[in-house]
DNA sequence: AACGCTACTAGTACGCCGTGCGAGTGTCAA
DNA sequence: TTGACACTCGCACGGCGTACTAGTAGCGTT
């Protein structure tokens, strides 16, 4: 490998300047590459440490290269949303109850966007039309009909499931402010959380205080609120369309 | 007023370099000024335009004179969220049906979130838990105790609801990706996002192309989505706990 | 074999950012 | 008069996104 002399080239001197070789390594870098190199960046250092120059350096590639793949770090943004967050498999069983299907899909749309939860902040920034996205959008939608839901009324249905699902997975990952949480994980900042409700002086906020102690352990179990608030909409949603059923 | 002499200080002439006399703007900056002049700037220039360089300048202040007052541009948001997004008036009417009270609470709860909107992305940042915040929860859990939520499903209640509260504020206030959005208003990209969904293409994406023509103006209205949903999270919350009374 | 085109890479530089540091300045108590 | 304290601020560092521009590799054409 090192040095021979018979592959045709002339022989190089190991001391000089040579041009490097790259013929191996030069298939060119893709967009497909970079928004997976994003993604597992972000994952694995967060919002904070993901930076174009960082990215570039991940993919032993000048930060500025990038952008010949990409126009924008915001367009970047959206590619990892659609590709990162909204990749939910939809294989729901049409045999089953309408109102389990619902819900599996909402676990589902909500267990995807927890899969990279360090990007849940920028759920509340931008709306990623990509292909992704608008494929779980259709899905849900073909759902909500098929329970029933049509005109007027899909519409605003669609709005609130998807505003309580991504509401409940972002409120799951906000850090808590006042403390210090740099390194912290979502079990430890949650520990904060609940040690400085139950700090507080009972007489004025004699609730809070309360909360987390007579609440239990069941309670604060993950995705237990969710899955609470899901099944009351879903208990709302169905009233109302038999509702109108009837009339 | 200009120039007097006998005010026992030494004449001053106008074209020698004077000491500036600061004695009427020598009040020192205070916090809540800071903080007040925050929650200004970011309602006039959005997040982007709020740096602590530019606030300094809005305050007429060296932009590291704000690090006297203030630890932190993190601590800063902090306090503008508490004092900005969180400052909800409570007064409800206690003779009202326990319904109605709840449906207006988290009405007023949006509404104050929304006065500020430019803040939403950050409630997907941080949890504020300062006077504010705390105020609102704590009526928050005192009028879910008061209609019979109790121990467990209490916490679950309140999550269900704050979640989707805030998950409502957060999506009316993404930019939408893609197109250009830098000065737009949340009406016109609306209006964009309804006309991207309007030109996918039928086949692939039947639901989602007549979703818009089929709602109707009264479906887009401003809080008619929020206000279906919380209007339905409601109904199964009223039915859960006359079913856990009749238990 | 030479040329030119296209795809792609990367260094430099500009103007921002947050903020640590240390040197200042005015005020007031002793 | 002195000294402590409250408060202000310029400077500088390292990092950021990215426009610009100069480059290189590979390939199709001539």
């Amino acid at each position: 490998m090192t040095g021979s002399r018979s592959d045709g080239k002339p022989a190089r001197l190991g001391w000089w300047p040579e041009v490097r070789d790259r013929s191996g390594d030069r298939q060119p870098l893709t967009r497909d590459q970079i928004v997976a190199a994003a993604i597992k960046l972000i994952d694995a250092e967060g919002l904070e440490g993901f930076s174009m120059r960082r990215l570039g350096q991940e993919l032993g590639a000048g930060a500025t290269t990038l952008y010949w793949h990409v126009k924008d770090k915001d367009q970047l943004i959206d590619l990892v949303l659609d590709e990162g967050a909204l990749d939910v498999r939809l294989d729901d069983d049409a045999a089953a109850p309408w109102r389990d299907r619902l819900a599996g899909l909402a676990r589902e749309i909500r267990a995807g966007l927890k899969r990279h939860h360090h990007l849940a902040p920028l759920y509340g920034a931008r709306i990623p039309a990509g292909p992704n996205t608008l494929r779980v959008m259709e899905h849900l939608l073909a759902l909500l009909r098929a329970g029933g839901y049509d005109g007027e009324k899909l519409m605003l249905a669609f709005a609130s499931l998807t505003n309580y699902v991504i509401g409940s997975v972002i409120m799951d990952n906000r850090a808590l402010s006042g403390p210090e949480t740099e390194g912290k994980s979502l079990e430890e900042l949650q520990a904060m959380y609940f040690a400085i409700l139950a700090s507080l002086p009972a007489d004025v906020y004699p609730n809070l205080v309360r909360l987390i102690p007579e609440a239990g352990p069941a309670a604060i179990a993950e995705d237990a609120d969710f899955e609470y608030g899901l099944q009351r909409m879903l208990d709302g949603m169905e009233a109302d369309l038999s509702h109108s059923d009837g009339a």
